[in-house]
DNA sequence: AAAAGTGGTAACCTAAAAGTGACTAATGGA
DNA sequence: TCCATTAGTCACTTTTAGGTTACCACTTTT
């Protein structure tokens, strides 16, 4: 018979765990248009607090899909953006979303 | 200034959706090789429990990915299959892995 | 002297997802 | 008579992700 199966060592489930959840995807989008300050990247969502998107971002820099500059200014400034790993996900999200379009009318409407 | 963005309306963050979680990828892969039981299911994830195999199965078939066929029988028998839009998924399955592959070095070890 | 500006941290709370163990219906077989 | 079988359900607990509010450090501006 074939082996037992578990989600942790699924390829699928660990590539989608570097940008699933609540905020990930956005905050990647929103950096992939420009390098942004904390702040910025805030203002862009419109209900994220700062604690959770400072998780966030934690989070994609340990993963290695964003950076994290800080300057030594006061006030403070940090400038996060795409690394070159980070960048080489973006084909990937639009064959997500084209899937999607394509696939659309088969969509049930949400739970 | 750009819009404000949210997760909600995202296309990416509405496709994985569908396969997301701890569990639908294995038993979409599961049945993606053979029509399967539900204890035949069970057996081959080595620690769900049938509440919660029964909850992804019946969310799975509310999206539209499976199929569930009942027969008249005694003890019961029912065999889950995927649909032709749960197939349709497939491909793109196989586009995550393929990223997930040529970029494994650039991965870092789990938190 | 006080307030504003920036990028956080700490302590706490909440809702949703996931997990556990016991129970069930109806039949065939020992 | 009683046990095994299958695909669940029910009530309950635990875990996780995400959210809220208050606070801080250090300098410049008012």
């Amino acid at each position: 018979m074939e082996n037992k199966l578990d989600h942790a060592d699924c390829p699928v489930t660990a590539t989608i765990a570097l940008f699933g959840g609540r905020w990930k995807l956005i905050i990647l989008y929103v950096l992939s248009k420009n390098t942004r300050r904390f702040g910025e990247i805030q203002v862009r969502l419109p209900s994220i607090s700062k604690k959770v998107l400072t998780e966030q971002l934690r989070e994609l820099e340990a993963d290695g899909l964003i950076s994290r500059k800080q300057y030594k200014e006061l006030p403070p400034r940090v400038e996060y953006a795409l690394t070159d790993f980070g960048k080489s996900l973006c084909p990937l999200l639009i064959d997500i979303a084209a899937w999607q379009r394509k696939n659309i009318d088969n969509l049930i409407k949400v739970r």
